[in-house]
DNA sequence: GACATGTATTTGATAGATCAAATACATGTC
DNA sequence: GACATGTATTTGATCTATCAAATACATGTC
């Protein structure tokens, strides 16, 4: 008895189950991380791959690519960073319209802590769950561009 | 060479591309739900959970739960969805506090269009990846509560 | 049966993200 | 070197979802 049915039902509850399982985490470590060091999940992803990023800079647009937002979504996310002081705008010579974020001296320090935390925090999320399946699913998630 | 350095970074890396990867999803999804249909993943995902229902009914709280949103983004998402006569509320005799929501014909109509072509576009999203391994990741999110 | 506490839902204010259009610049071609 | 086309970013209007507080009802206890 019951007959799964075919036709891409696999792919479309994972899909949803995904949409579902997303939301709920991303409110949790938005959560914690906004009580522990005034930044969204998104906001610390900008300044961690604005961090890890080959000369410390980070084209606006391929922030975007990144975080999974449009490039408008990334100029209003940057916004209130460029603010408070904890990145900055870079030209590039060659190019007039593209504008590089890099990080403050602000930026680079609250990262360093906001770092370990969000570590931490996604540990404690998701730290049940065994190194080679998280590998698993993040190559299957690399998969989707 | 190459220290992957532990406490939890890999659930880090994980977290920050489940959050890229989704957010990329569901924007195809929507987008192509929206053009065939006028729906968007989540309005699809309440008309979808309803019809699975038991008694094709369902309360407002575990429709929250089932996508991920708080109470009040349900009361919220439900609204045009009620308005354009998609769904209806049902009261329960009980407890007065409860409503459930239940499909309208044309509901039930739109759905069963809707999810067969939500099946076809999440196959050609992530049709790529092998059923086993869509199932144990399935399984995997359904730890993330 | 009044009262304190708890649960389901809605509402007001606001943040976050989208789209479509605008701006600003670059590049290739005639 | 003017022009058509293409890319990077920003802006205006709008939508979606959040939080915190309000509402409405239920339940246990005294």
């Amino acid at each position: 008895m019951s007959e799964p049915d075919p036709v891409g039902r696999d792919a479309l509850h994972f899909c949803l189950n995904l949409n579902r399982a997303t939301a709920v985490l991303t409110r949790h470590i938005d959560h914690r991380l906004s009580a522990l060091h005034g930044l969204s999940l998104n906001d610390f992803t900008v300044l961690h791959s604005v961090a890890q990023a080959p000369q410390g800079k980070v084209r606006r647009s391929d922030l975007a690519t990144q975080l999974g937002l449009t490039a408008s979504g990334v100029t209003r996310l940057l916004l209130p960073l460029e603010k408070i002081g904890l990145i900055t705008r870079l030209p590039d010579i060659r190019d007039a319209r593209i504008s590089y974020v890099a990080l403050t001296p602000t930026g680079s320090e609250l990262l360093s802590h906001a770092l370990s935390s969000a570590a931490h925090i996604s540990e404690d999320l998701i730290g049940h769950v065994p190194g080679m399946q998280l590998r698993a699913l993040s190559t299957l998630l690399d998969s989707l561009k």
